[in-house]
DNA sequence: ACAGCCATGTAAGTTGTTACATGATTCG
DNA sequence: CGAATCATGTAACAACTTACATGGCTGT
């Protein structure tokens, strides 16, 4: 599921400018791409000049002129295809847990506000994935699209939460630990 | 926490060689990148020109000389310095949920597949991760860093069994609703 | 004999990034 | 008046990848 497929995948749902295309990867977390213009306005030109999909030139009054992307059949043959290849397993980096295991320089202090820090940083993500959720569900279509979309949300939002839950875990675990040599050291 | 950072983190535990430094990393699920040699040796001859790591060369009877590079105190300050930023928070790429943003062409059949064929795929790195965390487990030190190591491990291991979770309780629910479906139209 | 490991390194390529250029329009 | 949005595109670079070259040694 690389960048190709993935602008074909978003054309199944609307005929889109590159524009478009560019703000909806850009602002998703899904979409793990930066959306910057030099990868996307490349991977379409590419994609039309393999016929995979068209594009209409609309001239818009008071707005610049646009390109429309649609997706051709073949497109969609392409796209089908690439669907029904074996899905591939996430694709996880947490840095955290690299310098967790470099961590041997710090003191248990600077270890704990790491872990302090780090629940902070991660609690701030779950949070801005619950309020996509519920926006999510809002929708309230009964497609299946739309369900699928909410399993997606759901599946972020409960990613973040086991990360969380971990963090505080083990937060607590080294606190205690930390304490019991503080009072062996008195 | 890039790549830099990582192998001064790596040569705190021991000193180590380009090809040891490779094999850690290509070897390791947690150091996400490659570890292909063009990296690793650039990356090595620029800290030791920062004055971050020396290297020391090793001739060996019957085995190739090799450089076994050294932290050094710069490298130590280095080290901690970026250890003691704030930590970020995890990267995650689901390809699987954005093929499923894309799903609109598939029926729910070759959708159910789809979600079988990951179900599988994420067991087995359930099971993968659950190896290493038992092997982790079996070095029993009670010293920090083989806590923290141990911890990481179980990290891990909960991210995959979040995943798996997941997976599964959407594929039932799936199942379920194309079974109305089915009744429906019969 | 042939594959694979140890150990270094380079070449060539893909992918993705930030930053810039243009130019009209709209909003505060 | 300046900033932001719409809309396209390019330039320069950073990060990372696969694949190759060398060469002795070890195991089947």
């Amino acid at each position: 599921m690389d960048l190709r497929e993935t602008l074909l995948g978003l054309l199944t749902q609307k005929p889109a400018s590159g524009y478009d295309l560019k703000r909806v990867i850009a602002e998703s977390d899904l979409f793990y791409w930066s959306g910057n213009n030099n990868q996307i306005y490349k991977v379409l030109l590419e994609l039309q000049q393999e016929g995979l999909v068209t594009f209409e030139v609309q001239t818009q009054a008071s707005l610049p002129t646009k390109k429309v992307y649609t997706l051709t059949d073949q497109g969609r043959r392409v796209l089908r295809e690439g669907l029904l290849r074996p899905p591939e397993v996430p694709e996880t980096r947490k840095n955290f847990l690299i310098q967790l295991a470099c961590a041997q320089a710090l003191t248990d202090e600077e270890l704990l506000t790491l872990f302090e820090r780090y629940e902070v940083e991660v609690q701030a993500g779950l949070n801005l994935a619950r309020g996509l959720a519920e926006r999510a569900a809002k929708h309230e279509g009964d497609s299946r699209q739309t369900w699928l979309d909410l399993m997606t949300r759901e599946n972020i939002v409960q990613t973040w939460q086991a990360e969380l839950d971990w963090a505080r875990r083990t937060r607590e675990e080294l606190q205690e630990k930390t304490n019991k040599d503080k009072t062996k050291r008195n």
